[in-house]
DNA sequence: CAATAAGTGGAGCAGGTATTCCACTTATGC
DNA sequence: GCATAAGTGGAATACCTGCTCCACTTATTG
């Protein structure tokens, strides 16, 4: 599948031949790269595998987000594509359950991914539009689970970004060590998902302050204020 | 409360009085700057920090894990008296509901605790045992709420660490920005946790994989292999 | 097969952190 | 008070990493 971030802008319509060889090698790289050790990799490290020299890396890609955009455009298309299918299972509730295991288990599968899911890129656009998309899709898939009277009247749109922060701890830390821990967690979550449960539970976020949370940590260490001096 | 790490080992019995007061600036000021930066925060703005030259600090605390077991070892006796509570309690469900609360609570509120949790330090002995007494009381715990029935038979005491790293990613994507968040997700486990539910779920990790990856963890930047070169 | 614009690599600089060393300062005990 | 062992601070060193600059190489085009 070919993404729209694998053309670059409209400025120089094409790259030399060589050059282009050598942005393909870039970002390939960036994907192992980053599926292995995370988003913050060395760029170094990017450069090195490529086989190019790290200026090549940074002309192509004048900031780690471009890069980073540029690498995940086509997991965004199969994390909207896996709500397209979602959504065309003739059981809404099967379908949101489903759903959530592919999501979380692409989070297993890519450490990079799972750090993308759990942030946002305000200048990547097509990268957000996918991922607006899938947050409308699901709003919708979520309704007719609601309406099925398979997924609880109060769960909230906002559950999901809290079940990939969740799983995303554990798939941190647990890792190789017990790659399978995960799925024992989703299990839990999607069973406390399902309607019948009576038993309240606090608010759920709102949605502005998921988004600023998201933004938050792409900021440098996240760490936290100022403080004196 | 005073805990045994307090008094360092039984080579040199007491320090030099001004010596011994900066030693407990350093500490003090490690647990502020842990707590809010967490525990990989560099070593310079601890010593800057406790007003104090950073020679002083590593004299003191030859290792980063020296620091961190010396800074949160109240925590760790809080964190075993929170189990002795809710032993205490005589409905065992309302105790392991609670335990679970207050411990995730206290994730969220110190985010070097946090990690603290998630990690092993196996050098730290009287902080390791600590981790071990609660262990050996929450496996106590839970075989009173299986008995009382509220409690689903199969959870297994390797689900509070995947607990815990569960709520450490809620904590570290939302921190400031949705205070509360954790809370809705600790109370959809803990409604899962319930007796009642039939589902099975998967398997739940043993334990010497789960010790594994706490370790693995704790290693520098916890990336992938080695590869090539 | 030039001429030339496009592209390249790696050295180099900047900024940040860990950790050590040693010339100086200070508490303590007599 | 003074001798001295204990303690101190910060400069120095050694990595890393991000990112830029520029002298060199190469694809393209007529």
């Amino acid at each position: 599948m070919v993404s729209a971030a694998d053309k670059p802008a409209a400025g120089r319509p094409t790259l030399r031949a060589d050059a282009e060889r050598n942005r393909l090698r870039v970002v390939e790289a960036a994907r192992e790269v980053f599926a292995r050790v995370g988003l913050d990799a060395p760029m170094n490290e990017v450069a090195r595998r490529a086989g190019v020299g790290i200026a090549t890396l940074y002309r192509r890609y004048p900031t780690r987000e471009h890069l980073i955009a540029s690498v995940f455009a086509e997991k965004m298309d199969a994390y909207a594509a896996a709500l397209e299918d979602a959504l065309a299972d003739p059981d809404p509730w099967h379908g949101f359950c489903a759903y959530i295991e592919r999501v979380c288990a692409m989070q297993a599968d890519d450490r990079g991914f799972n750090e993308v899911l759990t942030l946002t890129f305000p200048t990547a656009e097509t990268f957000e539009a996918r991922r607006h998309e899938s947050y409308v899709g699901f709003t919708e898939l979520i309704a007719r689970a609601k309406a099925a009277g398979r997924l609880r009247p109060d769960f909230s749109a906002e559950d999901l970004p809290l079940l990939l922060m969740a799983n995303a701890g554990v798939v941190v830390a647990t890792g190789d060590a017990v790659p399978d821990a995960w799925r024992r967690v989703v299990a839990y979550m999607t069973q406390a998902f399902a309607a019948g449960h009576t038993e309240p539970l606090p608010p759920a976020p709102d949605e502005r302050a998921m988004y600023q949370a998201m933004l938050r940590l792409g900021r440098k260490d996240d760490a936290g204020e100022k403080e004196d001096r």
